[in-house]
DNA sequence: ATTATCTATAGATCTATAGATAATGC
DNA sequence: ATTATCTATAGATCTATAGATAATGC
């Protein structure tokens, strides 16, 4: 609770707690001033006024607003990768698929924070490099884990590399996120199941003539 | 050349022309220093330099950097547009995909514009309702019309209204080619129909047992 | 005379950085 | 004494708007 594990060992106590609080403070002020105002049109002055600190102290802990919701990104993942993580290593993909699907639509129904999904979005394609650096991101490496698992039983088309169509099953995901939160028209688990089910069945229809046998 | 189609009538046509010129060296300008400085660290002085005019000129003809990188999705959607419109309305879905995959993939192939895509990707995600005002975006209706036409002959599983199918298969298109832009390990137009064909028939092993019969 | 297009510029906000303060390591 | 954290602030850039100019409609 006080100190991250990185923080231990001969470090100086008083001044890592100092920091860590008033990062919080920035964090948790900066998500409710992007709710109130939008990302792009709130002012950083804002921020640091709720915050009760300097505006120079909100851009010594964040670089640009872009970072503050990549840290939201991570909160937001963090229960989805822990429920995946705890499933046994031949667990089924729709387990998977499940708890990835429950703890993100709980995280994202929440409150009114749907309102800073499409930044997010826009955050997460600027920031990460899709198909590279996948360790980086610790859901991407759990899902592609779990992909290659499924494609090694034969559950998966061999055509495509499981970590490939792994980046694209989340993807298509946060994709359907940001579309689900400028016209809720159902419960955004119900939205990610169909869009799994899209993705795992392919949008021909199957008692229609196979397209492309490729 | 001179005039946009609904500047005709008893407009003034010199101050129409002048205007026109304006806004297209400002476009041009602007493209020239996206993709010289990156969309978010360029400065709007260096266009208005560049385009002769003064700074304010821009905002007087683009409220902000979006609006110009709106145009740009706008000019790169013609092609594909003007193809699929000119096929019969009998044509087959794969011909429909040919002409978007081809026209686009020409089109974002060419110079250094996939310096540009990921911004784009992000302004169209903020600026379009998804699964709604399809007629707004030529290009949807469009490709919704010919989705619609495929459900009507049984291509298309029944489970998902076709314009929700064209809409995500545009955007797994989107998302493809920003994530290509970082990593261009292949031809754009292979990773485009390699992303077609993943959408039709899904990712499941159609060998292996079925999934999530719904 | 009125209006559309564009310029000049005031005020707001951001970015970069020099300096203050207090915790830390020696 | 040194360093990490934070503040104060100068300079850069943006946003908003008052005003200039020349084309337009009457």
């Amino acid at each position: 609770m006080l100190l991250d594990a990185d923080d231990q060992g001969t470090h100086g106590l008083v001044r890592d707690k100092q920091r860590e609080e008033t990062r919080k403070k920035l964090y948790h002020a900066a998500i409710e001033i992007f709710c109130r105002d939008g990302v792009a049109n709130c002012r950083i002055e804002d921020i640091a006024l709720k915050a009760e600190v300097s505006r120079a102290a909100f851009y010594f802990h964040f670089p640009s607003k872009d970072d503050v919701l990549l840290e939201l990104l991570r909160e937001a993942e963090t229960p989805s990768l822990e429920a995946i993580n705890a499933l046994p290593p031949d667990a089924p993909l729709q387990s998977v698929f499940d708890a990835l699907i429950q703890n993100t639509a709980a995280f994202w129904s929440a409150e009114n924070r749907n309102r800073l999904l499409v930044d997010m979005f826009g955050v997460s394609m600027r920031r990460t490099t899709i198909l590279a650096d996948r360790e980086a991101e610790v859901i991407r490496a759990a899902v592609s884990k779990r992909f290659e698992f499924a494609a090694g039983k034969g559950e998966l088309s061999p055509v495509i590399p499981p970590e490939v169509l792994a980046d694209f099953y989340l993807l298509n995901i946060f994709a359907a996120m940001a579309s689900w939160c400028v016209q809720p028209i159902m419960p955004l688990a119900d939205m990610l199941s169909g869009v799994t089910v899209l993705f795992m069945n392919g949008a021909s229809n199957p008692a229609g003539s196979p397209f492309l046998k490729a």
